[in-house]
DNA sequence: CCGCAAATTGACAGCGCTGTCATTTCTGTC
DNA sequence: GACAGAAATGACAGCGCTGTCAATTTGCGG
């Protein structure tokens, strides 16, 4: 009924065993032996059963992708997260599964435990903000599973994936200045969550370099939200000099801000420059289109899973790559009224 | 190193078989050795290994949810119903694979096949709109894979969840009438979507009841996407005798109608009425809050699992259950200009 | 052409569980 | 109290693969 890698031995007339060998990739195979075995694999439509694997062998090639669905601000980052975590997988031949976790109490430690143990799961995608929750990492290292991180705060020893947040907001406030503008507000999102804290010294750095004060006033507290990012920006309207301009901490904040300035009669670009940071897709959906910052979240995934795949296969040590950002100016902002 | 299930056939000076027997819930096992069985396992903190299960016996005690990743218009939604799926399968001990599905030429047929057969897949639930998508469904069946759909186009023969989503919108649109209006338009989404059709149908009965003309003016298609709504909201306002209220097929296209309304200078409620569907987190967020239908989706996912282990464990015929809608009548609609 | 190390390949057991079928232990009945 | 039939349990093989270690083949210097 199912082809077993025994049938595709007897095929090509080598032992299960150098069957088993091709298929795990192993060196000691010549390499005409290997290309009979790839053959028969290929036309005997040849497909390894995960759990004889898992069963036998000490791998399950199965990777864990956490993510923390308690306070779940952004969902479509975590979905393209996730596209792009499956789509380096399935190039691997590994399969992942998706695992929320509730981090009321200790109760996620045992959920971490089973997970583990049930699937021997062989690695794991951590995604913020559980990139930084100490007891989280220090149970994996226990069980001896490797992880990549997504945007971890903390980058020692950590591979995964991050882009330079400070810098892209640096460059997104410089860019503000450039326009003219001296009175730049920033929204800032959940207080220790590492982009939060990358985009306001971006933010505090680009106003130094271009020597302008650090006004505590117009940097007010939001949390990712578009309920919040309205808050903040009502707050930010109730002072006695308004600022020109507001750089958000994320684009839904953003939204909100625009919504505020809308509210309030301000017209935008106008009146108020506006920009966010992640490029969602609400970006161009809003009017006008906001700028932001372009942060590859798929592609992201796709290369913390790589990296965490390459790790597994005892090939490279491992590291945390960087990826680029992208500044997208589009009609938000404009030269200071 | 591992409590395995014949460890704790020792401990309890039972079989393994019986063991077994205990962990598939099987009848014929006395009740008192049952007992003494789960405490062992409780005691000893036994888990089974799924891959020794998947591989000895016909269950894998996966499921796999479906989704399409290609024109993915609302990942906050899937996002819902995936972590629903994921609540119900944790506490039936099943595991879920997310597995998104790009419906290009016949490529997907293929990784239907290398789920179901490389994974042993017990089960598969189906997101919209992949839960008319008939070549999916067909090969489903010749794999004798069970599946269960979350508001499915075509309900016969289906087990799964789904909403009186036209009886809700008849609701809504009623309550429109209700406060006054007249000239009540309405945003399409996706042509074909059941969502769709049924948000359709559901306001051009209410307006047949109420004995208000059905005005095709009135009716503009959009794509669920918020720039969708404000593309349609402008070629209302548009029209030489304006609508005072739009329904929008989802939130949001309802939030770009109200982003539209705001462009022209229409104060939302005072001048125009708006409401949307699905009660997305952004209809809280939307100044004043959106009127809206509540789609439990986190709930209707975890009853599509529930539905879905229920054909697997041969228990009950499997039934396509139905949730209840709510209204939430926020401060986007208010009485008639 | 031989001998030896290195490169390749194979034999075999067993991973942890369940399906099949045989066996034992209960019931209730006459 | 013996007996049929049902209920409960157990023995055993084997699912499809990989780890271990042994066997074979190859390459190469002399």
């Amino acid at each position: 009924m199912r082809v077993r890698l025994e049938d595709v031995a007897r095929a090509t007339g080598v032992s299960p065993k150098t069957v088993s060998r091709v298929l795990n990739e192993e060196s000691s195979v010549k390499d005409s032996t290997r290309q009979r075995v790839l053959a028969a694999m290929e036309s005997m439509n040849y497909r390894p059963s995960p759990s004889a694997r898992g069963l036998a062998g000490s791998r399950s090639f199965l990777v864990a992708m956490l993510y923390d669905n308690n306070n779940n601000p952004a969902s479509t980052y975590l979905a393209e997260i996730q596209d792009g975590v499956l789509d380096a997988c399935d190039a691997h031949r590994y399969s992942m599964m998706a695992c929320p976790l509730r981090m009321r109490g200790q109760d996620f430690i045992r959920r971490v435990d089973a997970l583990v143990s049930d699937h021997h799961i062989d690695g794991v995608i951590v995604t913020p903000p559980l990139t930084d929750y100490p007891a989280l990492l220090k149970r994996l290292q226990e069980h001896g599973v490797p992880h990549a991180s997504i945007s971890p705060l903390h980058r020692e020893g950590t591979i995964g994936v991050c882009m330079d947040e400070q810098q892209a907001a640096k460059a997104l406030v410089t860019h503000l200045i450039e326009l003219g503008h001296r009175r730049i507000a920033h929204i800032v999102g959940i207080a220790n969550h590492g982009a939060s804290r990358w985009r306001l010294a971006g933010y505090k750095e680009a106003l130094a370099t271009a020597g302008l004060p650090n006004d505590p006033d117009y940097v007010v507290q939001g949390e990712f939200t578009f309920g919040s990012g309205v808050m903040a920006a009502r707050q930010l309207f109730a002072l006695p000099v308004c600022p020109t301009a507001i750089f958000a901490a994320n684009d839904d904040m953003a939204a909100g801000v625009m919504w505020a300035a809308n509210e309030r009669g301000l017209k935008v670009p106008r009146d108020l420059s506006v920009c966010g940071f992640d490029d969602t897709p609400l970006a161009t959906q809003l009017w006008p289109p906001l700028t932001t910052v372009r942060q590859p979240s798929r592609e992201m995934g796709k290369l913390a899973a790589l990296q965490l795949m390459e790790k597994l296969r005892g090939r490279g040590t491992g590291l945390l790559v960087q990826v680029p950002y992208s500044l997208e100016l589009r009609e938000s902002t404009s030269v200071a009224p």
